[in-house]
RNA sequence: GCUCGAUUAGCUCAGUUGGUUAGAGCGCACGAUUCACAUUCGUGAGGUCUCAGGUUCGAGUCCUGAAUCGAGCACCA
């Protein structure tokens, strides 16, 4: 055996090792126990983790290299138990970072998206997602990652497509499903809807602007909005404000007088600003339910390119008279992006002194995209919603009766508020790369229907009924590029076409539509008998950050789809962090790459530097000094192995006669029992899912008891190299999970030829399929 | 504002149902070493376990309160 373990030089050979035993194939594995003699333990229990799919065209990062090691541990552990263990590998089309990503290479060849139609678009971006879907196989298969291949999924395989479109029919039919017209949260720069989850609040310092409005004061951030308020509101005991109630008011305003009413309402707090608010429906989540209230129409003055539109006003000029000044200054702010028409605006209320005062420093929260940080524009659009209640109320009991565990410092707690709050799901998208919502609208039906599609490149935009005069109907939908359907458009949910004529809608689903059902898709997109055998999994192991994007929504559409729990166990763990405890962004340059600590450390390095003393649901912080310990204790595990294997009997005939063994008998005895307690411990420990402890007992134990305590002890004659071998054996085995490469390198190594100390000729080939040791087999 | 988590050695963190002198890695000081491993070994310094109460024969661990840091949610024009 070379002096020290070299990983390089064996991790590569040990891989292809565990791929010619087909190790991580479940059904070969139990094939292989069974007809191995002795024949090695197989259990009647299943154990199976669905891998949180990373998204496919993505390079893997540290956070990744977490949930490998975490989850390869425990797929190890139960596949050496003898439980029918599967690891089920796949990777997610990711939908809105993805595309986003490819837009950005589009535009770096002066392309934009808008030059394609949804179709010709979603082929380009599959094949670029193509291009780059072995980079995470790969990565993980460098890992270690013991998942079973043969059993990848790809979350736009057809199998999970057909599936998840399904499940959305059957949630409509069970009037969990319904389209609206509402206010949701836009992002103008993504030119997508998110749902709430995907809004980041943050805080920030605007000016509050002080406007007066006819016999008022109000107090706005909003000025620009202003143009399409629709009445005021004040707290019906405002003394202030009494004699007003009811009464409809000309409020002058930039472009002359505005025509409003003074209505009544509870939530209009007295004591903030002035005690009167413009009601803003199309522009305000809080306005609009108001404006529901009151029967208030709804009137944007926002596009969906964050942009003024004062085309409501032009069409007005034609049929009234208009003062020419309040013409100019609608098309001065008419096309101009929202921040820029305030500051004009602005500009105007002061010069017709309008503006009472600016509060410069007043502090509120903005909603924000939470990918590329533009304040979130509440637009007003019709869109698909789940109904969630019925859904999270069997989360919650499932969770009250036991049914499902989450494991991570008080995030069960936090789920648990995300439940109990959740408000229904816009699960529309505005984008191509994703899977398209089963809804049909009839073209006759709906003469109205606004449409963009591409005639040679160019974009042709309007009402479908119109355009049907001078295109055909081929045309248009093997060009579309999105369709707009009126709130009041008629459709048709199902799988597919209903008939000729048809459109199919454009906007795709969340991606954590898809993603919510990975659990059942992944295992059904192979076969019926594995999603029998392999559901509902033990497992669920991610990162605390997408609890509520995923871990939730997984929940929720289990136990609609099967009405089981997708999984009795969810580990959470938490972010890796840098030496200092600091987060990792590319910004501080402080990122560590999975790949570059692996060619540097080794892969058993990197994931035990990750286990070892980690805690479910708090962070981690690594960094070079703990992968390097991390490797030197693989080479302290190669080198012991050496010492029993070359350096024994040397020792042996040395001491054997002087020493008379006295005290060698008692010390095995000692020596057996404390290994037994220790494999009990570690057992329990990873069943308990405290995998960062035994990663820690083991370690500890291996190298200040069993290496600087036993191994000396040989060497004085007052312990046994057999007994010294058994130990060797079974730290091998308890290691495996956590470090599978150097401890199968060195089983391969004790196998090539008997020693007289130690015989394992009747166990596995591979350690990876050998048996976990027990009380019973910790002996001679 | 509501909810949750954290606070232990110079740094990063463990501490397994409450039980002897509280641990690891890294760092530090001194020493050893052809005998498995310098990716090593030995010895040592370094902790009023955030603070204040309480329960208990016994508290880093359980309870109450406070402080500081962090997270999630809600924040009103």
């Amino acid at each position: 055996m070379d002096k020290a373990y070299l990983h390089t030089q064996y991790e590569e050979e040990i891989s292809k090792l565990w791929e010619k035993f087909d190790a991580f194939n479940p059904d070969r594995v139990r094939v292989y126990k069974t007809n191995h003699s002795p024949a090695l333990p197989v259990t009647d229990k299943t154990f199976t983790i669905v891998m949180p799919p990373p998204n496919a065209n993505d390079p893997l990062h540290i956070g990744h290299a977490m949930f490998v090691a975490l989850e390869d541990a425990m797929i190890r552990f139960h596949r050496m138990l003898g439980d029918d263990t599967l690891w089920a590998p796949g990777t997610d089309h990711a939908g809105i970072e993805t595309q986003f990503v490819f837009e950005k290479k589009l535009k770096k060849n002066n392309q934009s998206r808008f030059q394609f139609d949804r179709e010709t678009l979603y082929k380009m971006i599959w094949d670029y997602v193509q291009e780059n879907s072995g980079i995470a196989q790969n990565q993980m298969k460098k890992m270690g990652a013991s998942a079973d291949w043969s059993r990848f999924t790809f979350m736009l395989d057809p199998k999970v497509v057909e599936i998840v479109l399904e499940t959305f029919v059957e949630l409509y039919q069970k009037e969990l499903i319904y389209r609206d017209y509402r206010l949701v949260n836009y992002c103008t720069k993504c030119g997508t809807a998110f749902s709430e989850l995907e809004v980041k609040h943050i805080e920030q310092t605007d000016p509050l602007y002080y406007i007066k409005y006819g016999p008022f004061t109000i107090a706005t951030v909003r000025p620009e909005t202003k143009f399409r308020d629709t009445a005021l509101a004040v707290n019906p005991e405002d003394p202030r404000y009494k004699e007003w109630l009811g009464k409809t008011l000309e409020i002058p305003g930039l472009l002359g007088p505005i025509t409003m009413t003074v209505i009544a309402d509870e939530e209009v707090d007295p004591e903030f600003g002035t005690g009167i608010m413009k009601v803003t429906p199309a522009h305000d989540p809080h306005d609009f339910e108001l404006g529901k209230r009151y029967n208030l129409p709804v009137t944007p003055i926002i596009t969906l390119d964050g942009r003024m539109d004062f085309n409501w006003f032009f069409e007005k000029a034609e049929k009234e008279e208009i003062d020419p000044k309040y013409l100019e200054r609608a098309h001065k702010y008419h096309g101009k992006k929202v921040a820029e028409a305030r500051k004009l605006m602005v500009e105007d209320l002061k010069e017709d002194g309008l503006l009472v005062k600016t509060d410069e420093k007043y502090l509120h929260t903005i909603g924000t995209c939470y990918r590329c940080g533009t304040t979130i524009e509440p637009l007003p659009l019709p869109q698909f919603f789940v109904k969630v209640q019925p859904l999270t109320e069997k989360v919650l009991h499932a969770l009250k009766d036991g049914d499902v565990k989450v494991i991570g410092a008080g995030h069960d707690k936090i789920l648990k508020h995300w439940l109990e709050n959740l408000k229904d799901w816009n699960i529309s998208r505005q984008i191509v790369w994703g899977i398209r919502i089963p809804v049909w609208y009839s073209v006759k039906e709906n003469p109205d229907l606004e449409i963009h599609f591409t005639d040679n490149g160019q974009r042709v935009s309007g009402k479908i009924g119109e355009l049907l005069k001078t295109y055909s109907f081929e045309q248009i939908s093997q060009t579309l590029q999105e369709l707009r359907p009126p709130m009041n458009a008629r459709y048709t949910v199902a799988l597919q076409s209903p008939g000729d004529e048809y459109l199919q809608e454009t906007d795709t689903f969340d991606t954590w539509f898809s993603s919510a059902q990975w659990p059942y898709t992944c295992l059904q997109s192979h076969s019926e008998k594995d999603f029998e055998r392999f559901y509902p999994t033990q497992v669920m192991e991610t990162g605390y950050d997408i609890l509520p994007f995923w871990v939730m929504r997984m929940l929720m559409m289990g136990l609609f789809k099967t009405q089981k729990v997708p999984f009795e166990t969810v580990y959470l763990h938490g972010l890796v962090r840098d030496q200092k405890g600091q987060k990792m962004s590319k910004s501080k340059g402080n990122v560590i790459n999975p790949l570059t600590v692996i060619e540097q450390y080794g892969a058993d390095a990197l994931r035990m530097a990750l286990v070892i003393r980690s805690t479910p649901g708090l962070d981690k912080s690594v960094g070079d000094p703990d992968f390097r310990a991390m490797r030197n204790l693989t080479n302290k595990i190669w080198n012991a192995a050496r010492y029993i294997k070359e350096g024994l009997s040397r020792v042996e005939s040395d001491v054997q006669e002087e020493k008379g063994l006295i005290n060698q008998s008692k010390n095995n005895e000692e020596f057996l029992d404390k290994l037994r307690t220790l494999t009990t411990q570690v057992t329990q420990q990873i069943t308990d899912y405290k995998l960062g402890l035994a990663a820690e007992t083991l370690h500890n134990e291996f190298w200040h008891w069993f290496c600087d305590e036993c191994i000396e002890q040989t060497k004085k004659g007052e312990l046994s190299p057999e007994v010294l071998s058994r130990g060797l054996v079974t730290f091998l085995k308890l290691f495996h999970p956590f470090m599978p490469y150097v401890t199968e390198a060195v089983w391969q190594q004790l196998r090539q030829e008997p020693l007289p100390w130690l015989s394992i000729t009747d166990d596995a080939e591979c350690m990876i399929l050998s048996s976990w040791p027990t009380q019973s087999s910790v002996t001679l």
